[in-house]
DNA sequence: CTAGCATTTCCTGCTT
DNA sequence: GAAGCAGGAAATGCTA
């Protein structure tokens, strides 16, 4: 869990765990998510500058560069751990290596999702993209109150299954082996740890007793909405249909 | 509180 | 026989 640790010894994975749920929390689109900008460690990440978030992670690029300022200095969660510096540094962009200053900015809370770094929409299926965020409220309460819970929203909005697995797809580096593809360009991939990726589908939505039989059968349901497109004779493969979205690596 | 969505859970039957 | 695949039916958890 990232939540549990200092950004600074996040593993790749908590990495993207991370930018994961902070798009989740926005509420936007999972599909935005710059992964392929952000393969680096906790160690690199927290090297960052804020010039390196918004030319990473484009429009989304202030607010995931706060959010991790919050969680460098307010804590997270984990052993009662306050400001690691003394009298907040005033707010200043500046490239800070490794650790320190970091802002406090308002202006970074302005990021409204919809269309995050330039990313054209070509397409508006299924839900979200209205509230103009609230979520730069709640941020700014929390502020007040000088402290934060990291993090833990009831509902993850915007993660389907489709869209988990697609992201486990899009992120080799963070795939260790768990689906491949067999067509990239037509979207077929194939499981190759059908158990392990239910596990952590599992994990994902606090069910320890997914099964990949489970799974499948969401899976399946997938075929009369077009999201997956039936490949049969061939076990574990699946394809992405029409109505499956950023897959493709033109679209990423 | 009610609907509806997206699974989750369970199950029977069939296939590889 | 084990592991998958197909779907139906019903239960759940959540959001609007």
């Amino acid at each position: 869990m990232w939540q549990e640790t200092h950004p600074q010894f996040w593993t790749k994975f908590q990495v993207w765990e991370w930018l994961q749920q902070t798009f989740d929390i926005h509420q936007m689109d999972a599909m935005y998510i710059p992964f392929q900008n952000f393969d680096i460690d906790g160690g690199q990440l927290c090297m960052m500058t804020f010039q390196d978030f918004n030319r990473m992670a484009g429009h989304a690029g202030p607010l995931l560069y706060h959010s991790l300022m919050e969680l460098m200095w307010n804590g997270t969660g984990h052993s009662g751990n306050g400001p690691l510096v003394s009298g907040n540094n005033k707010t200043q962009i500046h490239e800070l290596p490794g650790q320190l200053s970091f802002k406090e900015e308002n202006c970074f809370y302005d990021c409204t999702d919809t269309e995050l770094f330039n990313c054209k929409e070509p397409f508006q299926t299924t839900e979200d993209h209205n509230s103009p965020t609230p979520a730069s409220q709640e941020e700014k309460k929390q502020h007040i109150r000088g402290q934060r819970t990291p993090i833990k929203k009831h509902s993850p909005r915007g993660t389907h299954l489709w869209e988990f697995i697609r992201d486990i797809l899009l992120n080799p580096d963070r795939n260790p082996g768990l689906i491949k593809w067999e067509d990239r360009t037509e979207g077929v991939f194939r499981f190759l740890k059908s158990e392990a990726v239910a596990q952590l589908w599992g994990k994902k939505k606090n069910n320890s007793s997914m099964t990949y039989e489970k799974l499948s059968r969401a899976m399946r349901y997938y075929y009369k909405r077009e999201i997956l497109e039936r490949v049969d004779g061939r076990r574990l493969v699946y394809k992405f249909g029409r109505n499956a979205r950023g897959w493709r690596e033109c679209e990423k």
